[in-house]
DNA sequence: CGTTGATCCTGGGCGC
DNA sequence: TGCGCCCAGGATCAAC
């Protein structure tokens, strides 16, 4: 599941290299993860423009084209890696990509959806194996590219200066839902997905299935610093790779070894060793320490 | 307008 | 060994 950090990381990892870059051409084989923008042919227009930006946006990755934005998102199982063609590596290396084992390169396989071919020899190839990633075509212009922002919902940005404290506590209102809900909704925070929402609200101390509008200032205040914990942790070990995920080299992320709660059942929290619980919320598998993370506050509380 | 729940898609894990 | 079943989940959209 690609959130923020993965994204972020991959962004990293193309950036250096495609600046400058000239699209030869571009292809699909399944439309399936095409959006509408970018089917009919709308993607080949892409051809002979050159990529001048490689940013992000909550979970979209975005190329800036001369006349266009391509737009990417890697949906659950989505992966976007460089391949160079005139590279000759080992037979042992040479291999499709089977989940999480480890390659040098990506040679594509059934479930490489686009094909991005460079003047150089070298390509961006997506692969999605259950196809709920999609890509975009947008016109290059800046009102475009903030419309499509708008249209799907993206609230604060981390690590840019509209995510501040204030704006924080006002997007907090009129929201009368779980906390789990409220981190998984793109309109909050952009970026945050199951595994940093599960760790955010661990981080600060919070119960996911406690209500929104309950809670205390103080209680948001350590909610808007663990989300920033949380995702800057991950894009410093490169990412979470508990599926899928791959970076833009085919190579797993090291995240996984610093979470807390989520894949965690059962097991001992690593903070005081009582047992993580995972219940479902919004139909998300949800962990949580139930020591750590009170579901009543109050004069009663036992912990601490 | 906010919130909930169904839906898409495939591989992997499990029970028998 | 193989079959059927169920689970994982981001974003969208219908319905309340």
């Amino acid at each position: 599941m690609p959130e923020l950090p993965e994204v972020e990381t991959i962004r990293r990892g193309l950036e250096p290299h495609l600046i400058g870059l000239t699209l030869q051409s571009l292809t699909a084989t399944d439309p399936k993860v095409l959006d509408l923008s970018a089917r009919d042919g709308k993607l080949s227009a892409l051809e002979g423009q050159k990529i001048e930006s490689v940013t992000r946006r909550g979970k979209y990755l975005v190329f800036g084209l001369e006349q266009h934005y391509l737009v990417f998102h890697l949906g659950m199982t989505g992966q976007l890696t460089l391949r160079d063609t005139h590279r000759q590596d080992a037979d042992s290396f040479e291999r499709t990509v089977t989940g999480l084992e480890w390659c040098e390169q990506h040679a594509p396989d059934r479930h490489t959806h686009i094909h991005i071919v460079f003047g150089d020899g070298r390509q961006l190839l997506f692969r999605d194996i259950r196809k709920f990633g999609r890509v975009y075509v947008l016109e290059r212009e800046l009102g475009h590219l903030l419309a499509f922002y708008k249209l799907h919902h993206l609230g604060l940005e981390p690590f840019t200066s509209e995510y501040n404290l204030k704006a924080f506590l006002a997007a907090f209102k009129n929201r009368t839902l779980r906390l789990k809900s409220l981190l998984l909704n793109q309109a909050f925070v952009a970026g945050v997905g199951n595994i940093y929402a599960d760790e955010a609200l661990f981080e600060a101390g919070l119960h996911p299935a406690r209500k929104a509008s309950r809670l205390k200032k103080a209680e948001k205040e350590r909610l808007f610093e663990a989300i920033h914990t949380v995702l800057e942790r991950g894009i410093k070990f490169g990412g979470t790779s508990f599926r899928d995920y791959l970076n833009s080299e085919g190579e797993k992320g090291t995240n996984q070894e610093e979470l807390y709660v989520y894949g965690r059942e059962g097991e001992p929290c690593l903070k005081c060793g009582t047992p993580i619980v995972k219940t479902v919320i919004s139909q998300r598998g949800t962990h949580f320490c139930p020591k750590c993370q009170p579901r009543h506050t109050g004069s009663a509380r036992a912990n601490k």
